[in-house]
RNA sequence: GGAAGCAUAGCUCAGUUGGGAGAGCAUCUGCCUUACAAGCAGAGGGUCAUAGGUUCGAGCCCUAUUGUUUCCACCA
């Protein structure tokens, strides 16, 4: 027996993953060598935000990410993985003032701002740990020692740094213009925060008499309460309809205030009454209307969205108190015309689900087009890619119609704009650092309260988590990062500012592709939410099943860019091969007593280490061409059948034959095999599934401290042994033919009989593989013979089997139904028949004889001549049967 | 309104450049064959959504249709 550790009978992850993830950090592993002058290949992760602890969806995207660092840095590769968390502006802001509120009854201003962000340093310190735990359950091999927050004082530095230069370059800058609103919130948001919700509503026809007319005009509006906002009335300057209105005055109801009918184009001719009210304070149509014209803005709500004062007697209601009182005033008084059912689009805050509310407000902005036209340069000459390629039309779709963006939030939480107001000669100061008196007058400043959108910080991360704009070693050997790996739901949140980010600031761009995965969906395909408690807890799973068996449910059959399934089913299947392996590993390690593994001399292999060598080298060049392409799930699956269908149920059976002898040559070389593939699996596994696969690599004769070191497999030609491969699967085949046979007859295995094999292939079917057949086919013994007469075979009547290599007789006489049998061999000329037509009908097209290639055309001969030879074999059994 | 994805076995999904469809689970049959019953050996089951087209040949390429999901825009 040899010397390393011990493979307990039950494989049982929650004893050794954490042990093993301890061991990993203790050696260093996952912090990159500094004397690897190897190409760099760098990853940072898309930060979780520390709003909460991870999900499944989480799970997917590190467990992706992980894949790719373990196999390149296996590779060889100087690799870096760089974690770190998201401070999650508004996100998180709602949480800790909603802990607040239940727990103590109190407000963010009852504790004011400095007191208030201690409270909220306090959760991030807790849920940042939280989410790093979790990470190092699911085995991520993460650089701690390089771990970043999006506010941390690094990353803090990078945000100056970036405003203030956009600043300088005039692509940032302050204005009063129409946003969007969350009144529940009370704060900005940009056009990427809003979502919009299908919502039940209704068109308000309303009156407007015209001044000194009897007539008036008709407006249709979807929210009537921003009437007291209105400045006037449009119509489309071509409209006949309403050419006539043009220039005049009506009187807006209720409020009794005059508003001239201007001529615009924005109304469409043919919509609804052909006249619409502007309101530029609250549309942004309207507020683009208001500008053409020089109308004024009457902003006619409350920052909570109740009325002002311009809303006369409805002051202080909330926004649809007032619509529905001032509805019924309007029908009292007679100005209503119609109610008409109507579904329309609401914008909603994307963190709290809040209707917004449009409106004008002092904001600062990100002057968007001169960023987005390198980015979008890069994307179109494949300077970064997307996998799958179809996401960069989201992507264009996006950058070629963007407009600025609102970067300012009137929130506590984020980084606060570092813009300096002096009150006492006006002069506003946009500094790096902070500045406590103004540079012109000498007075006092104070700094601007807002903070700035939380995606302000993450478009930098690339960059600044590798420690810019100190220009530091790491920033020159991991910038740009390779890979991004992140759902499809964020490319225009993050991807797309990430890109116009790095070509701005860095000169060149983040990363050479984007790889996007879909979302996890709960086992009907529901998004897993909080609201339908359908969410799944990685940690449970983990729990339960083990890191490796979650890690590989979440890999296989997952393709990129479309969402998977998650279920009870599939991670049971995933720890069904994690417990394959172990056993696996288990029968290999007791039947070893080598101390270290050394693949044999060719000429000493049989036919079955040969055949094994040359699949397995076949499996390595698939693992590795897929992973290259980010098929990952494809790269898996090869491996999974690879380990379970042709290492478990084919070599080792075929080696238990010579595994058994004791101390010959035959053995030692089956020793070396076995191991050898074993070892091999192992390694081309270990990036989906680690802790096992470092596990199992520790207990067998290794050739490296950790697996996770180790070299990744890689083929070579020195394992190919294709026609010795070819010989051995004539044999298997044959084996496989016999147990159907068997299995069809209901014969059972202790049931043995002799195997005639006639066959032109004497050399295969000899000695040598005869305790293949004795083992796996239920052979007494096996005879083999160019022709058997029948005479040679037996006296009764044989079940004849055809394969393509060999024709089988097995006297099988005493249990044979010769009717069934008989039907069988009907059946079987049937189909032969059939295909032979088909084949004919083929090479007797002029067309396809002449145009298929002729690998195509002789393949297709082959099997002709082969059916043909069946066939025949058909017609000589049934015949004998009569 | 614009764009994209998906539609393949009862279920969940693979199918990489076009050469007569695969896996897991489920079902059926037989096995305690000393690594594994979370297993072993077999079997059944598919007009690859519909209709056209290109091609010698289409699950794969093109067009249209239907169903479904998603993203973007948003007309008062």
């Amino acid at each position: 027996m040899n010397s390393y550790n011990e493979l307990p009978k039950t494989y049982s992850p929650s004893e050794f993953e954490d042990r093993i993830y301890a061991e990993w950090c203790e050696k260093g592993y996952f912090t990159p060598d500094q004397n690897n002058n190897n190409p760099s290949f760098s990853i940072v992760i898309p930060p979780p935000n520390v709003t909460g602890q991870l999900h499944m969806g989480h799970a997917l995207d590190e467990t992706l990410q992980d894949i790719l660092v373990r196999y390149k840095r296996m590779q060889g590769f100087n690799t870096l993985w760089v974690p770190g968390t998201d401070h999650a502006g508004i996100a998180t802001q709602i949480k800790v003032e909603e802990r607040l509120r239940v727990d103590e009854g109190l407000t963010r201003y009852d504790l004011g701002r400095e007191k208030f962000l201690e409270r909220v340093w306090g959760w991030k310190d807790t849920y940042e740990a939280r989410i790093t735990g979790q990470l190092k359950k699911l085995g991520a091999s993460c650089d701690w020692t390089r771990q970043r927050f999006t506010m941390d004082e690094g990353c803090s530095k990078a945000v100056r740094e970036v405003f203030v230069n956009l600043y300088n370059k005039g692509l940032i800058y302050r204005g009063y213009r129409i946003i969007n609103w969350c009144p529940r919130c009370l704060t900005a948001l940009s056009d990427a925060e809003v979502e919009y919700k299908d919502q039940p509503g209704n068109f308000w026809h309303i009156k407007y008499p015209i001044i000194g007319e009897d007539g008036y005009v008709e407006v249709a509006t979807t929210r009537p309460e921003t009437m007291f906002g209105d400045t006037a009335v449009a119509v489309n300057p071509e409209d006949e309809k309403t050419k006539h209105l043009i220039g005049k005055k009506v009187l807006l109801p209720i409020v009794n205030r005059e508003i001239p009918v201007i001529a615009d184009d924005y109304v469409e001719i043919g919509f609804g009454t052909g006249c619409v009210k502007i309101t530029p304070a609250h549309d942004p149509n309207d507020f683009m209307v208001g500008q053409r014209h020089n109308l004024e803005q009457i902003k006619v709500m409350n920052d909570d969205a109740t009325m002002n004062a311009y809303a006369g007697k409805y002051e202080g209601m909330d926004r649809y108190t007032c619509r529905k009182a001032l509805v019924a005033d309007l029908e009292a008084e007679g100005y209503l015309v119609k109610v008409e059912p109507h579904d329309h689009n609401v914008g909603v805050c994307y963190r709290c689900g809040t209707t917004v509310e449009p409106l004008t407000s002092d904001q600062w902005f990100v002057k968007m087009k001169p960023l987005a036209e390198p980015a979008i340069e890069a994307v179109e000459n494949g300077s970064i890619n997307f996998v799958p390629e179809r996401f960069s039309k989201n992507y264009f779709n996006w950058m070629n119609n963007i407009l600025d963006w609102c970067i300012s939030r009137q929130l506590w939480w984020g980084h606060r704009i570092p813009a300096f107001y002096c009150d006492e000669c006006g002069e506003m100061t946009v500094s790096k650092t902070d500045i406590d008196t103004c540079p012109k007058c000498g007075a006092k400043v104070r700094q601007d309260e807002d903070v700035l959108d939380t995606w302000f910080s993450s478009a930098l991360w690339p960059f600044s988590t590798l420690s810019w704009p100190e220009q530091t070693e790491d920033l020159k050997k991991y910038y740009p990062t390779d890979v991004l790996v992140t759902g499809y739901d964020i490319i225009t949140f993050w991807v797309s500012r990430m890109i116009f980010s790095g070509l701005e600031h860095m000169d060149a761009k983040p990363f050479s592709t984007v790889f996007i995965h879909g979302l996890v969906r709960d086992a009907q395909g529901r998004k897993m939410s909080k609201s339908l408690g359908n969410g799944i807890d990685p940690l449970e799973v983990i729990k339960q099943y083990g890191a490796d068996a979650l890690r590989f449910a979440l890999a296989t059959g997952n393709s990129p860019g479309n969402d998977m399934r998650f279920s009870d089913e599939k991670i049971e299947a995933a720890r069904n091969f994690a417990n394959k392996l172990w056993n696996a590993s288990r029968f290999v390690r007791m039947n070893l007593t080598i101390d270290e593994i050394k693949l044999p001399d060719s000429d000493k292999l049989s036919l079955e280490d040969k055949w094994i060598l040359n699949e397995f080298n076949a499996l390595c060049e698939n693992v590795v061409t897929n992973l290259d392409n980010f098929e990952v799930g494809v790269a898996l699956g090869a491996i999974y059948s690879f380990a379970w269908d042709i290492f478990c149920d084919w070599y080792i059976e075929l080696a238990k034959a010579r595994l058994n002898e004791k101390d010959t040559e035959a053995n030692l070389v089956c020793q070396n095999v076995i191991a050898y593939v074993l070892q091999g699996i192992l390694k081309l596994l270990h990036p989906f599934m680690p802790f096992i696969t470092e596990e199992i690599y520790q207990a067998l004769p290794h050739d490296c401290e950790s697996i996770m070191i180790s070299e990744y497999p890689k083929a070579s030609d020195a394992l190919n042994f294709s026609s010795d491969a070819e010989k051995m699967t004539k044999i298997i085949d044959a084996i496989k033919a016999i147990r159907t046979r068997r299995s069809e007859m209901n014969v059972p295995p202790s049931k043995k009989a002799k195997v005639y094999v006639q066959t032109k292939y004497s050399d295969i079917f000899g000695a040598s593989s005869e305790a293949f057949f004795v083992r796996l086919a239920s052979a007494s013994e096996i005879l083999v013979a160019e022709y058997f007469s029948d005479n040679d075979v037996s006296a009764d009547n044989a079940v004849q089997i055809i394969t393509d290599a060999a024709t089988i007789y097995l006297p099988l006489s005493d249990i044979i139904d010769f009717e069934k049998e008989k039907a069988r061999l009907e059946g079987e000329k049937k189909k032969l028949e059939g295909e032979i037509e088909r084949i004919e009908k083929k090479l007797s097209n002029e067309g396809f004889v002449s145009k298929a290639p002729t690998a195509v055309v002789d393949g297709e001969k082959a099997k002709m001549a082969k059916y043909r030879e069946n066939l025949d074999g058909i017609l000589t059994a049934l015949a004998k049967l009569g």
